[in-house]
RNA sequence: GCCCGGGUGGCGAAACUGGUAGACGCAAGGGACUUAAAAUCCCUAGGCCGCAAGGCCGUACAGGUUCAAGUCCUGUCCCGGGCACCA
């Protein structure tokens, strides 16, 4: 062994033996249980950043774990690499997306290499490449054959300078990024996957999901939206012809106090009611304007407007006003509710802002009236009044009886109602896996034949920020229609990137694979045992895949329901983002490259840029390439290692936890692997061993019971913590003996899946064995962890005062004895009421 | 706005099923070694009062339940994630 620890060539060793024995190559073995570890792959974005190590870390940490535990594991690695960052680059390098996602794949291979992670690149894949996208086509095509894909308009952000489709994240404060036009919405025809048609199975599918965190399948939960409630309808005439308006509604049982409706913009309605009256056609403009964020939407001011038409009251026949309103939305449930001002916050705002009139119909905890202001109580449930023959009915009674008598009138019925909506996947951009459709002027949309897949994207295109280039490329559009044989367009439009990723876990048990899209090898592999992942997919990506695992399963394709059984949302890293103003766009400056002045308590005085231009805080967040704000882990690699770099993300707080990025804390981490080395040395050279101190071999055994525990639950920082422990009592083992040994060979097993470089060499080196991931786990042993005194704390009237140490075979009087013999001074002549005995920990004198 | 999380020393955090709050580290201060520096080792450390013994306060804030609350309940504030075209 080198005198100092050298990271460089312990790793680069180590590095060189795994991938002599391609130790990390998983081959289908009956024999074995298996065990699918897999971490959310990346896209490639550039280089890593810290978000990706704490990633990977914690994948490696479970897969060295769960193998050293015995068990066949398989950790592959991926690229997620269509998108749009790709065309961003393109436009401003002047380079096609091809080229920097494969030159960006390269170099992050590399770091991932210098990693050490326990990857089997063999199944390496990239969703760029055509061997894998042609199967989103021919699933595509497969799905649009039985309904479960289909064509209709969605709306879109429309820049109408560049004359084209913007993404969410394009839009900033209502405009264009790169034109500062106003955003308008636009409707246009897309592909949709219906994923609405298993909204009940992924909903009733979260209660098994017994694996998963709680708080990602309440997100789902909510996301899919069961509501049940009645759809009614207010006849209308329109024209001289007889109407419906249909809602939805949660609350029939206030339907009696219903006293207008309003409708979207967009409603079939409200554009009639427009032709001639400008004004009303001024606001529907107004509401199209805007992007279509429903964060934007859900705070827009309240406004609205009559549309001149009144509709009938299913029940009372009553007369109520149509109004347009801003806040209802045309894509959930009919683009039209009902308003009940007396019950509902929103309705009641909206109808004091218009004076429309409000109606109290329930008896409330508040009372029988609703005087303003509006008082939470207001909207719950209660007993009918002022609503005729439903009068003293409650909830549950005044929906069935409304729903009856509806129902007998050909005017509603009870409905269950999702907020899920259809996944539209069509974009309006180059750089993803084109639509397998050819639109042809009398057949309509033909999904591509199989012999003819995969559509391939032509790879030397550079956008120019003006719309799709594949438009501008009649070698790419101009084809022939499959089924009549005569001249037809291709569909230009490509497949949102979150297609490739639903169903990638699947494809790497069978990446060789040219003749199908899953083979037998997807059932022995799947479903992945662990997946991990930032929190930050907990709902679309998560609920995608579970979608298109039934798909899949429908088609034949897997056997299993569900995609992941275990399910670990790691904390994202977050860091500081700065920017300069210049113009009315934002230069986003590094974190790195920002001078910052604090005051005492750490608050952000002022920061300027290196050249001293003022830079304006912009708060704590993710780390994106979009705010420039990522950490490069390069350095940190370079200057300590991989180990180090493992270990400190691995130390430094919980996985699940945010991490607020700070690199000035990365040195304890490396003095520890230091000393860990140094403590090898030392042991290597000590004498034979000889002798047992009982305490520190208590103390070891203590605290690997405790990680072991903590490993189960996946909390590997107290694990990193308690290597830190093992090192501090073997330290204070005079000399070599057979509790030294024994010790350090836990630390090593301990450390193999944190730091498995430096384990690695000095399991060898120190002549522990070959290989430290073939050794067993390590358990502890009871005998050690047993003691013949246990001390209790002892408290006087929940007051903490002192300890008393009591032999392990003591009674309850005896304990109850000695504390109220250590504590005399304390209790003194006051009655002691009870006394509380929690046993091995505490005693509580009740005076 | 809606849905989901989180808030504990100067900092990252720990605390088992409600049972000694601050393990393990970082940064800091003091000391040893050294011509010096680096590295290493030892000591101190939640706050306030006190020479000390010791006492009081303390887990975002305000209440509540309990012999006992960081942990359970109610309300409030602040921070982060998601909101369907960033991935």
């Amino acid at each position: 062994m080198q005198p100092n620890y050298q990271p460089r060539d312990v790793e680069r060793a180590a590095q060189a033996f795994w991938a002599e024995r391609e130790a990390f190559h998983a081959a289908e073995d009956p024999g074995k249980p298996k065990f699918y570890c897999l971490s959310m792959f990346p896209y490639p974005s550039g280089k890593l950043h810290m978000g990706h190590v704490r990633n990977y870390t914690i994948g490696d940490v479970l897969t060295r774990y769960y193998r050293m535990r015995g068990m066949n594991v398989l950790q592959p690695m991926g690229w997620d690499a269509f998108g749009l960052p790709a065309e961003n680059a393109a436009m401003a390098n002047k380079v096609p997306p091809a080229k920097w996602t494969r030159d960006n794949i390269a170099y992050m291979k590399r770091q991932l290499q210098a990693l050490g992670f326990a990857l089997d690149w063999q199944r390496e894949l990239a969703t760029c490449d055509r061997e894998y996208y042609r199967w989103n086509q021919w699933l595509f095509t497969r799905l649009f054959r039985k309904g479960l894909a289909y064509k209709k308009t969605g709306v879109v952000n429309w820049d109408p300078v560049d004359q084209t489709v913007l993404a969410n994240e394009q839009v900033i404060d209502g405009r264009g990024w790169r034109t500062g036009a106003l955003v308008e919405k636009r409707e246009i025809p897309m592909y949709f996957f219906r994923i609405t048609a298993y909204a009940e199975a992924l909903l009733g599918a979260l209660e098994k999901m017994a694996g998963w965190p709680e708080q990602v399948k309440l997100m789902q939960k909510n996301w899919i939206g069961r509501s049940e409630g009645v759809r009614l309808a207010f006849p209308y005439e329109l024209g001289g012809e007889q109407r419906r308006l249909w809602v939805f509604t949660t609350r029939a049982d206030t339907l009696m106090g219903a006293t207008f409706c309003a409708i979207a913009a967009e409603h079939p309605i409200a554009v009639h009611a427009a032709k001639d009256n400008p004004a009303l056609a001024a606001f529907v403009e107004e509401c199209k304007r805007g992007a279509v964020m429903e964060a934007d939407l859900a705070q827009l001011e309240k406004k609205g407007m009559p549309t001149g038409l009144s509709c009938t009251h299913p029940l009372t026949g009553e007369k109520i006003p149509v109004w347009v309103a801003n806040y209802v939305l045309m894509g959930y449930g009919e683009g039209a509710v009902m308003g009940v001002p007396g019950h509902d916050e929103r309705d009641y705002g909206f109808a004091q802002q218009y004076r429309l009139p409000i109606k109290c119909v329930i008896r409330t905890p508040a009372g029988d009236e609703v005087p303003a202001p509006w008082r939470p109580e207001y909207a719950e449930y209660g007993t009918c009044i002022r609503s005729g023959k439903y009068d003293g009915l409650d909830y549950a009674g005044a929906v069935d009886a409304i729903a009856a008598d509806l129902e007998a009138k050909g005017l509603g019925e009870k409905q269950v109602q999702w907020r899920l909506r259809d996944w539209g996947i069509s974009r309006q951009r180059y750089w993803g896996c084109p639509v397998p459709i050819i639109h042809c002027a009398s057949c309509g949309d033909v999904p591509v034949p199989d012999e003819q897949l995969p559509v391939v994207l032509p790879e030397d295109l550079v956008p120019d920020g003006t719309g799709n280039p594949l438009n501008k490329l009649p070698a790419f559009t101009d084809t022939t229609c499959p089924s009549c044989g005569k001249p037809a367009k291709r569909e230009t439009d490509t497949m949102d990137t979150f297609v490739d990723s639903s169903w990638y876990f699947a494809r790497f048990a069978c990446p060789d694979n040219g003749a199908a899209m899953l083979d037998a090898r997807a059932n022995y592999w799947m479903p992945v045992d662990q997946y991990i992942g930032g929190i930050e997919h907990a709902i679309l990506h998560l609920l995608y895949s579970r979608f298109f695992t039934r798909a899949l399963k429908e088609e034949g394709l897997l056997e299993v329901d569900e995609p992941f059984t275990n399910l670990l949302t790691q904390g994202m890293v977050l860091a500081e983002s700065y920017y300069v103003e210049s113009g009315s766009r934002r230069e986003w400056i590094n974190p790195a490259d920002v001078e910052v002045t604090r005051d005492a308590k750490g608050k952000i005085l002022s920061a300027k840029t290196r050249d001293g231009r003022a830079v304006v805080f912009d708060g704590i967040g993710t780390m994106s390439k979009s705010k420039n704000n990522g950490v490069d882990p390069q350095a940190l690699i370079d200057k300590y290692g991989a180990d180090t770099a493992r270990f400190y993300t691995i130390f430094a707080s919980p996985p699940t936890n945010t991490l607020e990025w700070s690199d000035e804390s990365v040195e304890g981490s490396f003095r520890f692997l230091r000393r860990v080395w140094a403590y090898g040395l030392k042991y290597g050279a000590g004498p034979a061993p000889a002798g047992e101190p009982k305490a520190a071999r208590h103390e070891i055994h203590n605290v690997l019971r405790q990680a072991n525990y903590d490993l189960g639950k996946h909390q590997f920082n107290t694990v990193a913590s308690a290597a830190m422990k093992i090192l501090n009592a073997l330290e204070s083992i005079p000399g070599r003996n057979a509790a030294s040994e024994e010790g350090l060979s836990i630390l090593l097993r301990l450390l193999a899946p944190i730091t498995p470089h430096l384990a690695h060499h000095l399991w060898r080196a120190l002549g522990f064995g070959e290989d430290v991931m073939r050794a067993a786990w390590p358990e502890p042993d009871p005998a050690a962890l047993e003691q013949e005194e246990i001390q209790y704390v002892v408290q006087v009237s929940g007051k903490t005062r002192g300890s008393v140490t009591v032999a392990r075979s003591a009674d309850q009087k005896s304990i109850e004895s000695s504390a109220l013999a250590a504590m005399h001074k304390y209790v003194a002549d006051q009655r002691v009421k009870r006394i509380v005995i929690v046993p091995g920990r505490l005693i509580n004198i009740v005076v």
